[in-house]
DNA sequence: GTCGAACCGGAACGAGGTTCCGTTTGCCTC
DNA sequence: GAGGCAAACGGAACCTCGTTCCGGTTCGAC
């Protein structure tokens, strides 16, 4: 919303098209390199991919975080926007909320370390930690509401802390063949489940 | 077991005392400053707190995370002993599992940063996380096998996996009054629970 | 064609973990 | 008690990494 990409309309912001074709450079370059490297990847290896100086990515990126979430952006916002679909087209709240989870878990543990970073309390990381918070907080509250309403789980629990759980049960999720947050993760759903 | 302290019979393997003095020294200080500043505080803090230089530290620890070992040592100890103790005591398996865990919990929670650093897939830390896992994993898997065999829980998870799933739940538990790992675990254990 | 603002690259800085090495010190022998 | 030497010491030096800064370059408006 603030001061982003290809715009509503046609004139960006940006007066210069070399600016704004290093930005695209750069994206494209930081999304392939997390995928190989993973999200903790030097600043200088993406500069190095992308054939630019460290200078353009801070420019561009007042730090690693803005890189991060201009990266997954579409994806986050994709996630945030299943949410009112999933509860619109599913049995019950409890299923969307499951389903929806379910694909935050997803996205999570197919980003190599993410989650460690979402969840670290290096200041630096805050825009991203809030990022994601003011995306999907909000959608997770909307299901969770749902499902409480209709008496199928405990109304006890906050969207926030049901997310930190989530996102931190995927720590370490890829890199371990032994580990399967989505397991845990199922059974932490299954433990919010209002015994009758 | 390896090349420790206080040992056997009164001849410490250390020939030289000051070495011996120096590595108490660099254990209470190095408590101190994780308490006051996390366990991520840098190496140099804790060499000014004991009154040493880094090369001192180095020596005693080869690397960060065998300081970290040494320090909490005693505490992981007690902790893997409660597990069969908890079992011979409590009135079911069930509970004996939930109340270990607990102590875990409680354990990880108050040692500000160090679940984090567990799961840090940071290379270095590897030894750490052997430490836990060696540790606590066996006593685990005697409760869940117990409670399992008791027709309490589902017999499907691996103590492993619940090991770093409630180690991952306490992470950022502390400094952060909105999230509560402790909840969390406890859903996540009755998730655990068998539907009858 | 000219000129200034915007942009660029990468050297430089600060912080943190770890290594290296010249110096100091405890202990054993004579 | 003196001498010798291996062990231990301290901290400067090195490496990696995030971030800042600045002199040079390029775009594009006039």
């Amino acid at each position: 919303m603030n001061d982003s990409d290809e715009g509503a309309g046609h004139a960006a912001q940006s007066k210069r098209k070399d600016a704004r074709r290093n930005k695209e450079t750069l994206l494209d370059a930081a999304a392939a390199v997390f995928v190989a490297s993973g999200v903790e990847a030097p600043v200088r290896d993406i500069a190095a991919k992308a054939g630019v100086g460290v200078g353009t990515i801070y420019r561009h990126f007042p730090t690693r975080a803005d890189l991060i979430i201009a990266v997954y952006r579409h994806q986050v916002d994709a996630c945030a926007e299943a949410g009112p679909a999933l509860l619109a087209t599913s049995a019950t709240p409890h299923a969307a909320l499951g389903q929806w989870i379910s694909l935050f878990v997803d996205f999570l543990v197919t980003k190599h370390g993410l989650a460690a970073v979402l969840q670290s309390d290096n200041a630096g990381f805050e825009t991203l930690h809030a990022y994601f918070l003011d995306r999907l907080v909000p959608v997770c509250a909307q299901l969770l509401d749902a499902a409480a309403d209709s008496g199928e789980i405990r109304s006890d629990l906050e969207a926030y802390e049901l997310m930190r759980g989530v996102g931190n049960l995927c720590i370490g999720a890829d890199s371990d063949p032994r580990y399967d947050a989505r397991r845990l993760v199922e059974l932490l759903i299954a433990g919010l489940r209002r015994p009758h």
